[in-house]
DNA sequence: TCTGGGGTCCTAGGACCC
DNA sequence: TCTGGGGTCCTAGGACCC
């Protein structure tokens, strides 16, 4: 039986958020992201911001040199983002039992078979929106289609506050003259690959020569890249996704070389991993520290464990020592941090396998909360006094 | 001139094993 | 002196995505 899938993307979301909770900075251009004049980059804006040619990932920096003076400027509240998306996936459970959260601002439905119940898919679509519009007043876009690339360049197609329905037979005039920077896994290196060879759209790629894309991206990214020219790819949706990997790093405002400010930065994230591990049931056997140098320099390196651990301790000792024996001392660095990833047991599920959802105490819930803001507070904000000794 | 943070997935070489 | 062909695990780097 065919399938249905719907991407539901929400417009803009942090920024979003903040107008909502602020309604004296809607209609305005309002940057989500690092401080103006710190380090750091652009995390999402408004559509007021996009007009000035602002996107997200963009340094601060230039973003302040295209925006008006009124322009607004507010740190992530990662915390409380979280908490409106756990809204919006609570709300999107009466559409369908089949949701598999993609990100923070983003779904993955499966809508089959729901025509002789609602309606055909735009009567759904529209349901999704407006199921979204009541849980928490923000608008989203939606895409339907036959499998989950099409529903996510539907969902992006008319954007914001779009719905996008293309029936299968619709799929090849849909793709065909889309720029091929539309695929996924085509980006800042790819695309100029591609360009080079004379192609630009996705009608483009469809007919290029297989053994010219296989020259250039390989067999794998070439028969990938080709298959969803053709419109194939996945149309499962998953609803237990399970986290591969667990990390915590951080950019200083200014380069460190300091060893003490290294050693506490990366006590507090094996801390932050530690503490994150534990309350999902995690451990793993894999260390891994990131470290960048002055100039964007960035290695990892890591070490397998004898045993799986969630221990602040332990995962500080390995990714301690793995700075250690490197010749990296007196090197001044941008950012460090480090990851937890092989986990013992295959994939404990999110909710268990009798519907009955694991209570979450009050406090740890309050935790989680706490740390996300600690985050969001420091977000751009990493300073030489970061790394100060954190009483357990 | 700058370039966050949290992720996933892929590649590629070497070790090791059968 | 010459030495296969997988398969899997480990490690480092990198592309990409939100």
């Amino acid at each position: 039986m065919s399938k249905l899938v719907m991407h539901i993307d929400l417009d803009a979301f942090f920024a979003a958020v903040e107008q909502r909770d602020h309604p004296e900075w809607s209609g305005r251009p309002l940057v989500v992201g690092a401080d103006p004049g710190r380090r750091g980059v652009v995390a999402t804006c408004s559509y007021e911001a996009r007009r000035y040619g602002v996107h997200s990932a963009m340094p601060i920096s230039e973003a302040v040199r295209r925006l008006p003076a009124d322009a607004v400027y507010v740190r992530p509240r990662m915390a409380h983002y979280a908490e409106v998306s756990r809204r919006i996936m609570e709300a999107l459970d009466s559409i369908s039992p089949l949701v598999e959260k993609v990100s923070i601002d983003e779904a993955y439905l499966d809508v089959s078979g729901l025509d002789r119940l609602v309606g055909p898919p735009e009567v759904v679509g529209r349901r999704a929106k407006q199921a979204i519009h009541d849980a928490v007043g923000l608008t989203a876009s939606v895409g339907i289609g036959p499998n989950r690339l099409i529903a996510k360049l539907a969902s992006e197609f008319q954007k914001p506050d779009g719905l996008t329905v293309v029936p299968p037979d619709r799929v090849q005039a849909f793709l065909d003259p889309m720029p091929l920077t539309a695929l996924r896994g085509v980006g800042a290196k790819t695309a100029p690959i591609l360009h080079r060879l004379g192609l630009k759209t996705v009608a483009d790629v469809r007919r290029a020569d297989p053994a010219l894309l296989h020259k250039h991206l390989g067999p794998r990214g070439a028969s990938r890249l080709q298959d969803q020219a053709r419109g194939i790819a996945s149309d499962a949706v998953h609803t237990d996704t399970q986290r591969k990997s667990i990390s915590k790093e951080t950019t200083f405002e200014h380069d460190v070389t300091d060893a003490d400010t290294l050693r506490d930065t990366l006590l507090w994230a094996a801390q932050e991993v530690g503490y994150t591990a534990r309350r999902e049931g995690l451990k793993g056997a894999t260390v891994t520290l990131k470290i960048r140098f002055r100039g964007f320099e960035t290695h990892t390196r890591q070490r397998s464990l004898s045993a799986p651990t969630a221990g602040d301790d332990e995962i500080f000792r390995q990714a301690w020592a793995l700075y250690q024996q490197e010749g990296w001392a007196d090197r001044p660095v941008r950012l460090i941090g480090l990851g937890l990833t092989g986990w013992d047991a295959p994939a404990p599920a999110q909710a268990d396998l009798f519907g009955e959802a694991e209570p979450e105490p009050a406090s740890d819930k309050d935790r989680l909360y706490e740390t996300l803001d600690s985050i969001s507070a420091k977000f751009g904000r990493g300073t030489v006094q970061r790394g100060v000794r954190r009483k357990p």
